[in-house]
DNA sequence: CGCCACGGGTTTGCATACAATTGTTCTTGC
DNA sequence: GCAAGAACAATTGTATGCAAACCCGTGGCG
């Protein structure tokens, strides 16, 4: 070996250059995968090449084939769909468990911190929003629900369920920021994030369970107009183009 | 390769040996696992058993260290009652999403195949049951719920969330069979059952998934009295070997 | 006409040697 | 006494060659 490359092992650099060609499109769903063919192109050996797969195969990229082998796994629209309300499923359980078992007053300032956070995003007139800041911040609220009941089982669970590129819960918003009807529905999302921990702080389970899948159901609302009225939006989502047209 | 194990590959032969070491307890959870020793104990060589591992890890049992390198997850009661609440909520979801979006005639001929199966396992005197045929049929009935709503996704993420052998539908069944309060449990779950499938049939979504809840927290109450009243039992139930010990 | 056996090419399975990295312990200087 | 650093040991990372399994086409035979 002359040199471990920046990204630390060869199959760490492996499984980010096929994750990347992965949601690209570039290697499509179906496809198999052979060692010695991606090997040559990465130029390095077969080894680590199966470790990178074997951590996508883990990761929900790639699935193993029956007498060996890897392949890229395909996802229907029903399969991202499900996905989401799979994702809605698990945050809810998060809120509710929350809500029931009461969580931690630390932990309750942080959201309202992170609340206050995306406040900020939104200026004066309606329709104007900070995406970056918004998406960022985000990103960091779902993650703290998650954590929110305190429990590593629920917390690793409900990561893996937002693990598919589409089933973030950001997946829907850096790219469609020009559309003026997505804006406005992050003024919804944010009034439900507010209601979700308002519910929690009361303890009211069943209504934050409620609030988290109907939050993650705005999701499937936009795939479905993305693939009904937008379709030249697919490529801009991430994820979006390993999904097999129908 | 001198000679072919009865258990197809190497890797397959090494990942059933681990699985079963660490279900016992023989390797306890939070031990680290060095692949040379492995190699030596099992008489192959390194290449096979990261593979094993890397199958186990994807299965929940083990878990990737930083730097490299596997170890046994271990388990806490929090961490078990948890993963069995996680089961009834995708149970839960598999069956109101049945309910829902209506399942398939011949699918829910087959569910009340299954119900009947179940009761006939159970004989003319209360707390006569037959359990090795209850524990299969038990089986089979969760396997056709999660795919009762036709959807892959589903189907697969259920399956998942029943795979750690302390989540399984089954767990507590067989070796609980002395105990006459739980052969009495029995009859409550099998109510259960039917009562489930009348729900789906009926298209009630929110009682379909209450009931599918409510039924893996039997479960729940199987646990608890074991670990409070009667440890005894604790390496006789699959898996709950692995749990730390408070 | 269909089925099975066979062959060759393709692909993964496995062993092994060596490289790189990490963690540890001992030393040395302050 | 303690901290920084250097040597060392333990462990994983990687390359590579060979073996085995698999796939698919072809030809022989019932």
């Amino acid at each position: 070996m002359t040199r471990a490359s920046a990204a630390g092992t060869h199959a760490m650099r492996a499984q980010i250059e096929l994750r990347e060609r992965i949601l690209s499109g570039e290697l499509p769903g179906g496809m198999r995968l052979f060692e010695v063919a991606l090997a040559e192109q990465l130029e390095i050996s077969r080894t680590p090449i199966r470790e990178a797969m074997s951590h996508l195969a883990e990761e929900g990229l790639l699935e193993r084939v029956r007498g060996g082998g890897f392949r890229v796994r395909s996802f229907a629209f029903d399969d991202v769909m499900d996905a989401i309300e799979l994702r809605g499923v698990m945050e809810g359980t998060a809120a509710r468990l929350a809500a029931e078992r009461g969580a931690e007053p630390a932990a309750l300032a942080e959201m309202q911190r992170l609340l206050a956070d995306l406040d900020k995003c939104f200026g004066a007139e309606p329709g104007e929003v900070d995406f970056e800041a918004y998406s960022e911040h985000n990103s960091r609220f779902h993650a703290a629900l998650a954590a929110l009941p305190g429990r590593r089982m629920i917390e690793r669970e409900v990561a893996r369920a937002t693990q598919l590129p589409f089933a973030s819960p950001s997946a829907f918003l850096p790219d469609n920021a020009r559309l003026a009807a997505f804006r406005l529905s992050l003024n919804v999302a944010q009034e439900q994030h507010h209601a979700l921990i308002e519910a929690i702080e009361a303890r009211q389970g069943a209504r934050a369970e409620a609030i988290a899948r109907e939050h993650a159901r705005a999701a499937q609302r936009n795939l479905r107009h993305i693939f009904s009225d937008d379709r030249a939006l697919i490529p801009r989502v991430p994820g979006l183009g390993l999904v097999t047209q129908p």
